[in-house]
DNA sequence: TTTGTTCGTGCAACCAAGTTGCAAACTTAT
DNA sequence: ATAAGTTTGCAACTTGGTTGCACGAACAAA
């Protein structure tokens, strides 16, 4: 199990060190996105810039993605395994105002938009918001 | 043109008071969207709660809608004349890499995704990330 | 093994955006 | 004219994000 998790680490080229070990373990058990801050409160004593360089560390080897949900903070979670971050990558994000989660829908990509002469394209950030299956109970 | 500012606020029920008639009016004027701290800029003298709530009002009002473009401040621009703000009256948004403005692509309505079950739909926030065709000169 | 360099971590400090409480000024209805 | 409600301005604060710097671990070369 660790070793899986250095193992995704090193096939990142990301040098796995204890602390980056640890917020990796953190990520992989999330089963929604999660903030820095969020990130912060699941270690007893972490330090916020340590963390914060961890994940763009992590950002930067296309390790995890980011997606800014309008909560206020942005919200990380692992990439799919095959992702390189590519437009065709992308999927849709949901975020649900009754808890707050971000939930990654990899199944649903990211629609292909026509863009006005001119424009280039770089990459989307579309997140849908509504309430959850949890919260509709 | 002011009576026609003033009646804009007042179709959305919003009383036209002078400050809000000055920021109806620099919102008209925008080509792209306009963030708090830049609306605070266009002033000599504001002040930055006082905008902020009139922002607030306005958007409550359906008067303009808000984008958040992941730049790290939230974006308004002016509502379609006919918008509610539905789900079907949203359009797609589209954020410059180079100058950091962000457009309102009135004519790209956002695409309809199919949620998995369950999940109730509100709105969506679509931004387009590239270059814009002013910075690709 | 020692030395030098690179890289990661922790601490503190900082910045910017957003937000709130409160009192004064202004509206509006009675 | 007065009371009730709204809007404004100021100050203070919160939070997320970010940076500078120094210490320490890892590592490669001598």
């Amino acid at each position: 199990m660790n070793e899986n998790i250095e193992s995704k680490l090193k096939s990142k080229n990301i040098k796995p060190t204890a602390m980056r070990l640890l917020v990796l373990k953190v990520l992989s058990e999330q089963k929604s996105t999660i903030s820095l801050p969020e990130l912060e409160k699941k270690f007893e004593k972490a330090d916020k810039a340590t963390l914060y360089r961890t994940l763009k560390t992590f950002e930067e080897n296309k390790l995890i993605h980011s997606i800014d949900d309008g909560s206020g903070s942005v919200k990380y979670a692992l990439c799919q395994d095959d992702c390189k971050c590519y437009p065709e990558d992308l999927h849709v994000h949901f975020f649900c105002v009754k808890c707050k989660k971000t939930y990654c829908l990899n199944d649903i990509p990211v629609p292909v938009i026509d863009l006005p002469m001119n424009f280039s394209l770089e990459s989307v950030n579309m997140v849908v918001k509504g309430v959850c299956p949890i919260c509709r109970l």
